[in-house]
This record gives C-alpha cells, structure tokens and sequence, in this order.
DNA sequence: ACTTACGGTAAGTTATGGCTTACGGAAATG
DNA sequence: CATTTCCGTAAGCCATAACTTACCGTAAGT
C-alpha cells in the first residue's frame, strides 16, 4: 500500500494497466531518468503489485493480479467495518437527537 | 491513496474504524506523540477520508464513507482494467506458443 | 568477434515528510 | 473571571527516499 504512495510510482504502475510495457517503454513520457523507472519497479515487484519477464534485451513488467487483489480485499473489509460503524453512529445520533426533545 | 502510505498514519486511520473518536484518544496506545496524531489526522481529512466535528472542548473525528468509496471505487476501477489486460495476455501468450509449435 | 541496445546497480546529492517541543486559542468548570 | 482541558499550528531536526550520473553485465545484430 505504501509502495503506491509516490505519485510517479503511481503513473509507473497505470501505465501498466492495459498491458505489459519494458522499461525503456514505461520511461518515455515520465519526467524521469530510466534508472528511476528501474527503482521503482524494483519497489513495485517487492510489494508484490509487478512481474516481469525477460523478452530479449528487454525486461517486460506487467501488473500482478494477486498482490493488486490482495490490496482490494484488504480495502473491502475496510469498507464493510467502517461502513458499518458509519451506520452505527448514524443510529446512534438519531437515538441521542430524540431523547434530547424533552431535556432542557 | 498516498495519505494511507504511513504506517502511523495507517494506524490512526483504523483507530476510527470502529466508531468516532477524540484526538486524545487516538493518541493513547500510539507510539507518537499528540501533536504528531493532530497532523496525521489534518493529511487524512485533506484527502478527505476522514471528517470531524466540534463536541465541547474535543474534537472527534469519524472515517468519511465518501472519500473511502472513492477510493475503492478508483481500484475496483484499476482492478478491472488490469484483469483484462492480464487475460489478454495470457491468451495472448497462448496464442503465440501455440503458433511457435511449427516455427525454427 | 565487435558493436549496439537495454536495463539493473552503486554512489552521492537533495528534497520530502514525519516527529518533537513550544506556544496560543477556544470551550467547559469552578 | 480564573483555571483547566483539549486541540491546532509553527519552527526546527532528522531519517528516509527519490533522483541523477556513472558503470557494468547480457543479449541480439552485423
């Protein structure tokens, strides 16, 4: 999750999103050198979100459907907890808002 | 995205996950101090994953379902573009083994 | 075999960001 | 009105990480 926090590791990973690219490829267009683009696919593929395989001369990476699942079903259950809270409180509220209508 | 990147941060953020708390709060069990919490908290709202409201002299803060469905929205989003990509490649891949069968 | 293209790694610099201490303002309490 | 509690902000420090240049290994082309 923190491997997506810098945003051109973020550009790095969409470029990949409709399909594999080498690195050369993926550089073009960043405002960055190529070394840069190696570190931070370097960082991607530790975080599990990137795979790569060699195709040549050139090294191509492609987004990693289980490490970018992972992260989903992590923000999931995020989601249904904190919605249920969410829904909880609103309750909550509501209780506290209509026990006050006949206190001072 | 990159406001969840900090772990700390991450933990102040899942503090909220089962109902609104004070800043205070918060900061009992983190290893930071309560300034350090106040900041975290000011990331977090600017991305607009979290809101607060005045209740006397505290202010407690609750997770924002809007932002986090954004966010969810955004990968769900990114997770089904890079699926489709992926399993266009691998037929793709399937594809060019199976021509290569009777190629060199 | 020589050359060229591609990409990973090292070393060094700079910038970003997380943390602490210190301070000031607002609301409850007496 | 004085005091206390709670919290946000400022200033400064320090660790981390992002970037560049330079270098080296590997695979293809001629």
């Amino acid at each position: 999750m923190s491997a997506l926090a810098d945003p051109t590791r973020r550009r790095v990973f969409e470029r990949l999103k409709d399909g594999p690219h080498a690195v050369t490829d993926i550089a073009r267009g960043l405002p960055v050198s190529r070394p840069a683009v190696s570190q931070h696919l370097k960082v991607l593929k530790e975080a599990g979100l990137v795979a790569d395989r060699p195709e040549g001369t050139r090294r191509v990476y492609y987004i990693d459907p289980h490490g970018l699942g992972a992260l989903r079903k992590w923000l999931d259950q995020f989601w249904d907890d904190a919605l249920a809270a969410f829904q909880a409180e609103v309750e909550r509220s509501a209780r506290e808002r209509q026990g006050r209508t006949d206190e001072p």
